[in-house]
DNA sequence: GACCATATTTATCACTCGATAATCAAGAAG
DNA sequence: CTTCTTGATTATCGAGTGATAAATATGGTC
């Protein structure tokens, strides 16, 4: 909607392309209604966008319609990167690529916005984030158990259920520190690299104990426990 | 509704006491605001309690009044058992303490309705919310950190900073297997008891690599992996 | 039965919500 | 300047909100 050719060479952007200011709408929207959630007024909206409030209507046909725009916006940024192809990557080891994805990963959805929009919308049981969930399930999760059953010299096979719950284990761990620190607003440890690394090296250590248990006893690398046995 | 007192002598249960009808619309109050959230209508909650919305002010002040009733029986519930002592008793192996705690402390918060309000709660930054995480910290991963150590015959100390940590990874994909059955709705591998018992082991399996990395080799026991130099 | 306390309802207020129509303002083109 | 398009505002509607007061129904007690 690049409406007015100017008659000059350059573009002479006096008030603001319709198209830029309604994402400049849909930004800002997205702002408010993580900190309001999805109640919030549309008049408090207008206020903070220093604007009346029908006017909001002049871009959106409903206030259902603008957030529908800030769903769309907050589900596809994370998903745009190429991380599916990183993953794969078997030429380098499989510890340093679970740390990297998930370095990139919650580097994009650690946010305050990003998790409580998250939220918000999976509150309300909306498809989109169902369809999110399946996303993560089978982009992300049997894509790393497949990875982890390779590197592990396992025959390639559909990831069992219980291996996909204990990544999903792994997965949700990781996330829930995103949890604590955004939405609990809780204190964290500080390096999230480390925390990272470390939940990467748990799960890679137990992934042939879990994965197939008849490779190692069951005990035979675990800690000796007082009163076991 | 077991409303009709019989003549004779016993506890004279009239219609319903006043305290018990009160207990009653906190109870459905709590459903309702589990499934609508706390923006949900006073009319519309009085329309499931069967009777009309003005009553609710007989035996609530205010809206707000009954929205922090529901906070207190959401969050005191599942402290009032006392788990703290099974956790800490040394005569039992780690892992079936553990086990037995996780198994209990999810059979009463994994409900559609505790966790939905949980994460309504959550949302708004509630005191209450926070004083929960630390009780969560200090009461239960704390102690788990500290008998995991004991079990571990490492030297009884403050945890650390990437030990809790890890314990919060630990407890967080336990915590998140109940978010994806409840509130995404998602499927989850049905034996929880196994979910469990799984993330116990791999924790315990791990427990000295992170808390003492000199203790042992971080590679050791690690799986061979490929492309790993 | 009559009486009274209280549980419950009817009617209503003041306010906020999303949304619409009418009006005004600000540039661009002639 | 005048005209036209469109961005933006003012005023307002109808529905829904939490809350209050007055009127009524109900059960227990004498």
């Amino acid at each position: 909607m690049n409406k007015k050719p100017p008659t000059s060479a350059r573009p002479k952007s006096k008030r603001l392309s319709p198209e830029d200011r309604r994402q400049e709408f849909i930004r800002k929207a997205t702002e408010f209604f993580a900190d309001e959630g999805f109640n919030g007024g549309t008049r408090e909206l207008a206020r903070r966008l220093g604007v009346t409030q029908p006017l909001l209507y002049r871009y959106f046909p409903s206030k259902d319609d603008l957030i529908e725009e800030v769903y769309k916006k907050v589900y596809l940024e994370p998903l745009e990167s190429g991380w599916e192809k990183r993953l794969m990557d078997r030429s380098r080891p499989i510890r340093e690529r679970l740390c990297e994805f998930y370095n990139a990963y919650t580097d994009a959805i650690f946010t305050r916005i990003w998790l409580r929009i998250y939220l918000f919308s999976g509150l309300k049981g909306l498809e989109i984030n169902r369809a999110y969930v399946n996303v993560v399930r089978d982009k992300i999760l049997t894509r790393i158990v497949r990875e982890c059953r390779a590197a592990a010299d396992l025959p390639a096979q559909k990831p069992t259920a219980a291996e996909l719950e204990m990544a999903w284990v792994f997965h949700g761990g990781i996330f829930y520190y995103g949890i604590r620190k955004y939405i609990y607003e809780a204190s964290v440890l500080e390096d999230k690299d480390k925390m990272i690394a470390d939940a990467v090296d748990v799960y890679l250590a137990s992934f042939t104990r879990i994965a197939e248990p008849r490779r190692l006893s069951r005990r035979s690398d675990r800690l000796q426990l007082a009163g076991e046995d």
